[in-house]
DNA sequence: CGCAGGTTTGAGAGGAGTCAAGGGTTGTGG
DNA sequence: CCACAACCCTTGACTCCTCTCAAACCTGCG
């Protein structure tokens, strides 16, 4: 899953190849990308305003969301970006409004738009790869609309806690597991659109009923089946053969 | 605005030039795209399940929607189509799950997948703006992520109104002005994550203060500043030049 | 003319927010 | 090793926004 030394970028590569196939050729560009290694506080704002973002930003340890504020300052994470995914990838062809923040101590790789631009230009494949990367994300995006649109409290964090073990453990196994998400329930709150207090009230109840458990950035899945079903969770929007 | 007879294509060469610099060999790649006309109903779903789609469907006139429903049935719209733009361009890259919905009476025009797909792989600046166009997208979304996960009923209503305004006649004149916008208050409810009960209640309370106004399929602004302010709308994250 | 789809109104229920305060944990520094 | 300070989690009471259910009323159209 993590590359060889030496080759920072292959978390993303083995990604991009689970959805759209490469040649060696192609993937050795991915590979050649520069990279600068940065280490981000938790719950740092990034980056800060009016500094540039020139970069793409790999995700090597950690979290990390991005959000809107709106108007009264109220938070709203638009998407989390786990270990091997680029945070700000639509920043290359779209300078963003959206901003970053690390909700855990987190490991990232500064890649330069410049690097990622011209492969892209160079190389049909790779670019549809790219713009694939880009495409997923959207879908997630859109399945949120629909959790935060029509679905109420405790079915929305069912839904965040199903698609995050997914995501970070992939096909999850029978009974009862467990997966890291370092998050507060503030975190969970500014996704899921709720107070952290009422959040705190929907975990509580989602313990209650025996299907899952979050404590110290620690999600306890208790029955898989019943989490599935309350977060009405389907993973095909999320594309992982 | 529109193009040429026997272009057919041109009113979305526009918007891509808009904001992607395309060479007239690019454009000319373009605008020979296949297309098959074709007219929808109101109200009619598709592609319908288990129809194939392998074309990405520009609509010519009229309104289409990108809809997910979610568990009771219940209709989450996650985007807008007007005229000149692709109701699923994400589909060349992501078969979608999401499906679409004309609501009002619509033509459109199937361009077949293939021939977007060869011309992006062939022309890295063609897919760049492919891409872009595709990021354009994907931020309005999130916009409305936020307005469904922290603004109220009359905030999201408002700031709907004001986007459409702006994507349908461009940056608004002062004083108040009308503009087609053809969706019942099912369809506001299906996009503001509400029901249309509460819709009609929202749209009164906006017509009594003096903000807006929408009947017959037409919004008429009545105060521009006050419609922005209520939405707390930004116009930035539409990247309209 | 009559129907279907869309709009409007009202009363009541409930989910989620707000306000306010207390208890736990973690990490830092003396 | 302890004390303190942030930060995070938890609880309770009350409010209010939005949904639900139910019934009329339009209105364009066949």
């Amino acid at each position: 899953m993590t590359g060889p030394k030496g080759f920072p970028l292959s978390p993303f590569l083995y990604r991009l190849t689970r959805h759209s196939p490469l040649s060696d050729e192609e993937c050795r560009i991915i590979l050649g990308w520069p990279s600068l290694l940065d280490r981000i506080g938790a719950n740092r704002d990034f980056p800060r305003p009016g500094e540039p973002s020139d970069y793409a930003l790999l995700v090597v340890d950690g979290l990390v969301a991005r959000f809107c504020q709106s108007g009264g300052g109220a938070r709203q994470i638009t998407a989390l970006y786990l270990p091997g995914e680029i945070a700000n990838l639509e920043g290359i062809t779209h300078p963003d409004a959206c901003r970053l923040e690390a909700l855990s101590p987190t490991v990232t790789r500064k890649i330069p738009h410049d690097a990622i631009r011209s492969a892209a230009r160079a190389c049909g494949a790779l670019s549809e790869a790219l713009w694939r990367e880009c495409t997923i994300a959207a879908a997630i995006q859109a399945q949120w609309l629909t959790n935060l649109g029509r679905r109420d409290a405790k079915s929305r964090m069912a839904h965040l806690l199903a698609e995050m073990d997914y995501r970070v453990v992939g096909k999850p196994c029978a009974g009862h597991f467990k997966f890291p998400f370092p998050a507060t329930q503030t975190h969970l709150a500014d996704f899921t659109g709720l107070t952290s207090i009422h959040v705190n009230r929907v975990l509580q109840s989602l313990r209650h009923d025996g299907i899952a458990h979050f404590s110290h950035r620690e999600v306890h899945v208790l029955d898989w089946k019943r989490l599935v079903a309350t977060g009405g969770f389907d993973a095909t929007y999320l594309a992982q053969p």
